[in-house]
DNA sequence: ACCAGATAACTTTTT
DNA sequence: GTTATCTGGT
């Protein structure tokens, strides 16, 4: 007899679900899902057995790559769930609060156990921009930005640093084998993350970085680690391919035995070694453990097409390390994918526009259509196609609302009122104020750093002449947001209030700015507290933008427009990728190792492999490069990219968008060549 | 001494 | 559109 819940699922599914939790076996599991294997499904049985059979719900980790991605495993977790024990789901579902990403689980864990390793509790959580700034900060104090030749910019001294970081790696070998251009700089380099890290205590902030490194480092520490680990039977990890060898040592050091780890994970769609992920996690992951790990693999897909599952093979198939997985479906039935050429990127935008109305016309709602681009802005003509043509669309990766300077500034003046000695935070506030600028400002926080109480050291502090008019409205919002009078979300309008006449001063279309800061508020109303606000914002930043087509309800149907990376795990029945040329697939930025040409075709496998019944694969002849002034006529004449060649067209189905007159067609039709040359040489023979 | 406006150069992917 | 650097003004 056996449970209904498992019998929906196929015999490798099956494995996967009830290794060691039904199953005698015992150890680490590693499980291969292939795209559209059913991968999310599989893993949420697999949890959902597991408290069927009596595991504690609140003693499981559940560590997946985004929050989005936590809170729809959870949901298929309780509907599982309860179609074996009814109501009684959604309590022991709503129990499985250790789910989350590596970076919030760390967060949640540090604060637990700051006092223990000498963390205040409250510290701040800096994202990418603000450890960036921060960096600048220390590269100026250390004299670095006037050297002879030109030092590194600050991104790439913060890459560099994360680098170093997660991927475990000691500097020189970093230098070496991922930023050669930089190796000059080492001694430098060293000197300034050395006085990061130190800024980085003196004012109690942690970067992402830091979220893993110090919880790393907690599990290195046996009586800590050995707390951390008692407190979870079973840690269970989504994309595994996209982790990193720090992320690696963390699980290492949960699970020492690998006795309930699983990890779940697909080697050809690795797309993250840009944040130093790395395929031989997966690889070298049943190696770590002895006995090693069992690996079960899905290769059923549940999704694509026949055809379009051959040309995605195809794709991946050409990689230089060969993948052993052979996908397979029984949806024979299908079109061959397109690969339609148009002229330039308008028709591009044209082509997408009318066939995503030609399928809703065909009963496809916008939701089922996505498209699919490797850089944000290579979705920009389009967003203009759509705008005119009145299609809503919600666009995920690329630019965050977060990002936005306005949206910076509101979210620094809260920062600053909660950690007074996060400088980057400070930095930006103060200097808003007209009459105050780099100088003003970082005598300023020096004296803020320097005091005991921060709020004296401000009131103490004497503006500058030309300050002395927005000084006493500054400190009174200081004032007030210290002693939380207001209450949460109330202090954020008085900080827009207060910023309001700042952002007409400063940016012309101080209107359209505002509405954002109001969004911004509504969206401060769905947290409990300005701390849980800031931290959460942080690790999971709503990512979806939309432009000037209105940001469109919830229940409206809308059109997904989406970067690769963040279309990870998703599928629909059509989808688009635009701009399927070389210099953009692979984009031509990337320095073009081999690694990073192989990451490419990867990304070009996960794409195609988003699709369900419809892939649409677009090339444009003729491409706007980028980076120039408005108006501007460099363009490229672009080639297929080298991801599709001669050997695997047949695996498409090429077109010429819009279809040529029969004029054209016969121009463009096959002829038997003409040696004028020759003949011209036999003119003088 | 220091701010603010102007100018030139750059823009991959993200927790 | 942003961001680092230069220059003129206070």
């Amino acid at each position: 007899m056996t449970a209904a819940h498992l019998q929906r699922l196929n015999v490798d599914q099956r494995r996967a679900v009830e290794f060691g939790v039904t199953t005698a076996e015992k150890g680490p599991l590693l499980v291969i899902a292939g795209a559209g294997s059913g991968k999310t499904n599989t893993l949420a049985h697999r949890v959902a057995h597991l408290i069927l059979n009596g595991a504690d719900p609140r003693r499981i980790m559940l560590l997946t790559f985004s929050r989005r991605a936590a809170s729809e495993m959870a949901h298929r977790v309780e509907r599982i769930a309860a179609g074996v024990m009814g109501d009684k789901a959604v309590a022991m579902t709503d129990a499985l609060n250790w789910s989350g990403t590596f970076h919030g689980v760390g967060a949640r864990l540090l604060r637990e156990h700051a006092a223990w390793i000498g963390l205040d509790p409250a510290f701040s959580i800096h994202d990418r921009e603000d450890s960036a700034d921060l960096m600048n900060l220390v590269r100026h104090e250390l004299g670095l930005s006037k050297t002879e030749s030109r030092f590194p910019a600050k991104g790439t001294c913060l890459a560099i640093y994360s680098r170093a970081v997660n991927a475990e790696m000691p500097l020189d070998q970093v230098l070496v084998g991922v930023f050669p251009w930089c190796a000059m700089w080492k001694d430098q380099l060293r000197g300034l993350f050395a006085a990061y890290v130190e800024a980085k205590q003196a004012q109690n902030v942690l970067d992402y970085d830091d979220l893993l490194l110090y919880w790393a480092q907690m599990m290195a520490e046996p009586t800590i680690a050995g707390e951390i680990a008692a407190r979870f039977d079973h840690v269970l990890v989504d994309e595994y391919q996209d982790t990193n060898r720090l992320q690696a040592s963390i699980l290492l050091g949960l699970k020492p035995s690998g006795e309930g780890l699983t990890v779940v994970g697909d080697d050809a769609q690795s797309i993250y070694s840009f944040r130093a992920a790395t395929v031989r996690n997966i690889l070298d992951f049943p190696g770590h453990f002895s006995p090693k790990a069992s690996v079960v693999t899905l290769e059923r897909n549940y999704r694509s097409t026949q055809p379009i599952l051959a040309a995605a093979n195809g794709v991946i198939g050409l990689a230089s390390e060969r993948f052993t997985k052979n996908l397979w479906t029984e949806r024979t039935a299908g079109d061959r994918p397109r690969l339609v050429t148009v002229r330039g990127e308008s028709e591009q935008a044209r082509y997408v526009a009318e066939t995503i109305l030609e399928n809703r016309e065909q009963g496809v709602a916008l939701k089922a259509q996505a498209v699919l681009f490797r850089a944000a802005h290579h979705s920009g003509p389009l967003e203009v196609e759509l705008t005119r043509r009145n299609i809503p669309f919600v666009k995920f990766g690329g630019l965050k609302f977060l990002d936005a300077a306005h949206v910076k500034d509101l979210l620094a003046v809260l920062r600053f009122a909660e950690n007074p000695r996060d400088r980057v935070a400070g930095f930006r506030v103060v200097q808003l104020l007209p009459g105050v600028g780099p100088m003003i400002a970082g005598r300023l926080l020096d004296a803020v750093a320097g005091a005991i109480d921060p709020l004296e050291a401000l009131k103490g502090f004497a503006p500058p002449a030309r300050a002395s008019e927005d000084w006493p409205a500054f400190l009174a919002l200081i004032t007030a947001l210290r002693s939380r009078q207001a209450g949460w979300p109330a202090e954020v309008e008085a900080v827009r209030n207060w910023y309001e006449p700042h952002l007409d001063r400063i940016h012309e279309d101080a209107a359209m700015r505002l509405a954002d800061l109001v969004q911004l508020e509504q969206i401060a109303g769905g947290y409990a507290s300005r701390e849980r606000f800031l931290t959460e914002l942080t690790l999971d930043p709503p990512d979806a933008t939309s432009d000037e087509a209105g940001v469109p309800h919830r229940d409206e149907d809308y059109l997904i427009l989406s970067t690769i990376h963040s279309s990870k795990g998703q599928e629909w029945k059509s989808v688009f990728v635009l701009n399927t040329i070389d210099g953009c697939m692979p984009i031509d930025l990337s320095t073009g190792s081999a690694e990073e040409i192989e990451e490419e075709r990867r990304l070009l496998y996960v794409a195609m492999t988003r699709a369900k019944d419809q892939l649409h694969l677009v090339m444009p002849q003729r491409f706007f490069v980028h980076q120039q002034a408005r108006g501007g006529d460099r363009h490229v004449y672009a080639t297929r990219t080298r991801f599709i060649p001669s050997a695997i067209i047949g695996l498409f189905d090429q077109r010429i968008w819009p279809p040529l007159t029969a004029q054209e067609a016969a121009a463009s039709a096959p002829r038997p060549p003409v040696d004028i040359a020759a003949r011209m040489r036999g003119m003088w023979r």
